[in-house]
DNA sequence: TCCCAATGAA
């Protein structure tokens, strides 16, 4: 009971309430609402001030008024400072509770993500006869959707019709929600063709059912026909996953574009759209806007410190995202194991090597995370990249679970750097144990065979390579232009002015030569002779991909690549050497991280 | 007279 010392409501406020007994009127629904108790509830601000006002309710005999439970059993449930045990208590003295206590208790189960039971509830909800309505179905659907459970989600479907609430449009589109996330993209797609009546939730609904099954093409279309239609005015969720969309299909311009509608639907941008703009704008290869939205965030969480330090750590900017890091800690959060991959692919990136041994060791023992499969790969691309080949391999061996491919193909690579064949055969075996359909693998121990000079060894696994009947992936380049993405593989002539592209590249050269750039014919695998090993690397996608943005940009301006591959050593250097000749930025999306050259030299210090 | 749907990280 309250104790009248200690309440947090005004003293005030509880006298003048208790003065107003007896009421006037004896309804007592009338009574609950006119006595102010809904506001009073309303305004808690904590389980301590809750028990007190309901203890008072108790003390005057309310509770028994039917519309004075519900409000308490929703407060107590779905209040942020509420908790699901203590609303359960109230609920479960209610005598005949209706289907507006069962939603909301189901509301609240759901909300602390006890899924279970909050579809125990509907069952019993149903067993004792009282029938779920129109509002029931939304929360019953959301459990389903985040347990999985698509089966269960479509037998309670069939429950919907029975009551015909088939045409609600909430319903249609928590049902939405939940074919997307159980990956039934189909049926999603089937109810959303259907509606007679949409709203922007629907849209938002269909188009982040896309965005989780990674139909990212598909989602900027439904977008498009959104905005087309004229009628919805898009929200901060629906553009989340428009977001995640450009993310994924690296367009810098795309995002911005989104950007610029959230700032003119939104006041203030929520943390969870800000973190999104964050991982879109490091992604796309625009770190330092990336950083400004993040700057600009009063409210920073774990995932908006996670995006910010991995992106970070993508670009090369090792110190920055350290510094993050610490900030990070010192804001009071406590750091997962995801960010920890952050963190150690920023030393790898960034070159931080003793840093990185440093953190790998706190991680553990500090905050006491288990390495992961990821953690392992980036220790061995740090120890690599240092040239400490034996410990990375010692590394590998002393894990406690089983390395993957993935890692033994860092340890490859870092055999390449290094010029290792000997460790380098053994990781390409154990790749081949693992994986053996990786054209790349089988090329890159080619290479060194080759560099090596054991041509009969090359030979081999050629012919392996042959036999298993595995193909290079072509490499592509593709580069933005006036908004428009071009697209270029090695030697191509699809291009309507392929000529002056050509001619720009023999200028190039020219250049080039003279600035003392030596073409690097070490990884071309063919047995050509000098002339045209050196014929075969001089239109690389990647230079057809620069020479036609040299020419189509203006002087001074930023050029940004997309490439599917790797680089070429070969396109590495020539690159850094454009970048001082002709005074660009360029920026290089690898298949795992942004190259930066400027004035002759790259964000990667010579290794990726 | 109270309760609906959606969104972010390796």
């Amino acid at each position: 009971m309250v104790c009248t010392e200690t309440y947090i409501l005004s003293r005030t406020q509880f006298l003048s309430l208790s003065n107003n007994i007896p009421p006037k009127n004896t309804d007592l629904n009338v009574r609950f609402y006119e006595h102010g108790w809904l506001p009073l509830l309303k305004r808690c601000k904590s389980m301590e001030e809750f028990k007190q006002v309901h203890a008072h309710i108790l003390k005057l005999g309310l509770f028994w008024d039917h519309f004075c439970g519900s409000n308490l059993v929703a407060t107590c449930a779905l209040a942020k400072w509420g908790s699901m045990e203590y609303a359960c208590s109230i609920f479960r003295r209610i005598e005949e509770p209706s289907s507006f206590e069962y939603n909301t208790m189901i509301r609240g189960n759901v909300n602390c993500m006890n899924l279970e039971e909050a579809l125990i509830l509907y069952v019993e909800m149903l067993k004792k006869g009282i029938e779920p309505d129109n509002f029931t179905y939304p929360f019953v659907f959301k459990a389903c959707s985040l347990l999985g459970a698509l089966k269960e989600g479509m037998q309670i479907y069939s429950h919907v019709f029975k009551a015909g609430l088939e045409g609600d449009l909430f319903l249609q589109n928590s049902l939405i929600s939940m074919y997307g996330k159980c990956g039934a993209i189909e049926h999603a797609r089937d109810v959303f063709d259907k509606m007679s009546e949409r709203s922007v939730a629907s849209w938002s609904a269909i188009i982040g059912a896309h965005a989780s099954a990674e139909m990212w093409h598909e989602c900027l279309k439904l977008f498009n026909d959104m905005m087309h239609d004229g009628r919805y005015r898009p929200e901060e969720s629906t553009l989340v996953s428009v977001l995640s969309a450009c993310t994924h299909l690296g367009s810098p311009n795309l995002g911005s574009s989104v950007h610029g509608i959230l700032l003119r639907n939104t006041t203030e941008l929520n943390v969870i759209v800000k973190t999104s703009l964050i991982d879109m704008y490091a992604k796309c290869g625009c770190i330092e806007k990336g950083l400004c939205v993040f700057h600009s965030m009063a409210e920073k969480n774990k995932h908006s410190y996670t995006v910010m330090i991995s992106g970070l750590a993508v670009h090369g900017c090792g110190s920055e995202a350290l510094r993050i890091f610490a900030e990070m800690l010192e804001q009071g959060l406590a750091p997962d194991d995801v960010v920890y991959v952050g963190v150690l692919s920023a030393c790898t990136h960034a070159g931080l090597v003793n840093e990185g041994l440093e953190f790998f060791n706190r991680m553990q023992f500090e905050h006491k995370i288990e390495p992961t499969i990821q953690h392992y790969g980036c220790m061995v691309d740090l120890m690599g990249r240092a040239g400490m080949l034996r410990e990375a391999y010692e590394l590998i061996k002393s894990m406690p679970r089983k390395p993957n491919d993935v890692l033994w193909r860092s340890l490859l690579n870092a055999c390449k750097v290094h010029h290792n064949l000997e460790l380098g055969e053994i990781a390409a075996e154990n790749i081949f144990m693992l994986n053996p359909h990786n054209p790349g693998d089988y090329l890159v121990l080619a290479n060194m065979y080759a560099r090596a000079q054991k041509w009969v060894d090359m030979a081999k696994i050629r012919t392996e390579m042959v036999r298993k009947g595995l193909v290079q992936t072509p490499g592509f380049s593709l580069v933005e232009v006036k908004r428009r993405v071009y697209k270029f593989v090695s030697h191509d002539k699809s291009q309507p002015h392929f000529h002056s592209i050509y001619a720009m590249i023999h200028q190039m050269e020219w250049q080039l030569k003279f600035e003392g750039y030596i073409p690097d014919t070490s990884q071309v695998l063919l047995d050509v002779d000098e002339e045209e090993k050196r014929q075969r690397l001089k239109y690389h996608s990647q230079k057809l991909a620069i020479a036609f943005a040299l020419i189509h940009t203006s002087e001074g301006s930023p050029i940004r690549i997309f490439r599917n591959l790797r680089m070429c050593n070969d396109c590495h250097t020539y690159t850094k050497f454009i970048s001082m000749i002709y005074e660009r930025e360029i920026t290089v999306r690898d298949r795992n991280l942004f190259h930066h050259f400027k004035d002759g030299a790259c964000s990667c210090k010579d290794y990726w």
